[in-house]
DNA sequence: TGACAGTTACTGCCTAGGCAGTATAATGAC
DNA sequence: GTCATTATACTGCCTAGGCAGTAACTGTCA
């Protein structure tokens, strides 16, 4: 048992890898991490006819679910504030939102779509969409929800 | 069906996610990348001690793993080559491996852990195996191969 | 009211990966 | 044996995120 698990719970299952077995090649940490390259490069592939990179399509998409300021993006994505403002500068400079001061709270900018980007919003989703049903090919729902609950499990562990 | 799918397969399982109700936000793409950024966090927490950062350490285990250049494992994990020449430039300088070059092929260098690398990396191991056992915390060991098998037919599918 | 802490957006600096181009060396075709 | 192709490592340039510091602003509480 590890120290960490042991910190946390005292009434826990056997860790996963033991010394003797474990490959740190072969384990899940570079497979998630290979994971999300595919994905990225899948993702990039797929939109760069609509001119937009995946990191774009992130924050639209974040836009789109509701969000509606810098800083409360960078929470829900745990993404730099300052990577924040210069990614804004990206979309307003590529037409897909515009910066709007509002008078209640002059610190901060609400971010609005534009036209272009309210259009294009809903076919940026469905290539995401067709991309994330691509790698998971063969999978049965219940499988897909499955592995959903595994890494929700893993994010509350972290 | 996505037009993805309906290319590779005629034969095919239903789509995971569809288009009423595909939520960008909520589905595998962002879940796999939050759990990439925990574990890389926790991971780089973990070695700060040893003063190796995660990236350092990836590099190390495939070290370990067999592979002796640095063309193979730029092949392996799909690193950049460039990146890779800065990297083995700041594991030497940190004196956890050396560059050594060969007389039968006097393109490639060949890459030994120094005495310190071969001490300190049972240590990381270790570490990193801790790392990730915590994040599976309540896995069964079934869960954790499954898990596994998932990552790796995402892999496939790419 | 006025000091003060917290929030928001922004900026400069640093690090690191991606890509293109280069030099050297090995390999293969003829 | 020579020449074209390929492989390997490296370099310069570009982009982008992380971090620290700053300015403007808000809300709180003495």
């Amino acid at each position: 048992m590890s120290n960490i698990s042991s910190m946390s719970t005292n009434v826990s299952a056997p860790d996963i890898y033991d010394t003797k077995t474990f490959e740190p090649a072969r384990c899940v940490g570079p497979l998630i991490s290979r994971v999300r390259v595919a994905l990225l490069e899948s993702l990039d592939r797929a939109l760069s006819p609509l001119n937009v990179t995946s990191a774009q399509y992130v924050i639209l998409s974040i836009l789109a679910a509701g969000a509606d300021s810098a800083s409360q993006i960078c929470r829900g994505i745990s993404y730099d504030a300052g990577a924040m403002t210069r990614m804004i500068d990206r979309l307003e400079q590529r037409g897909l939102l515009k910066r709007v001061r509002v008078a209640d709270d002059r610190r901060t900018v609400k971010l609005h779509l534009t036209d272009e980007g309210r259009a294009l919003y809903p076919e940026m989703r469905a290539l995401a969409m067709e991309v994330i049903n691509d790698l998971l090919r063969g999978f049965t729902k219940a499988e897909a929800r499955q592995l959903e609950d595994f890494l929700k499990r893993m994010l509350e562990n972290a």
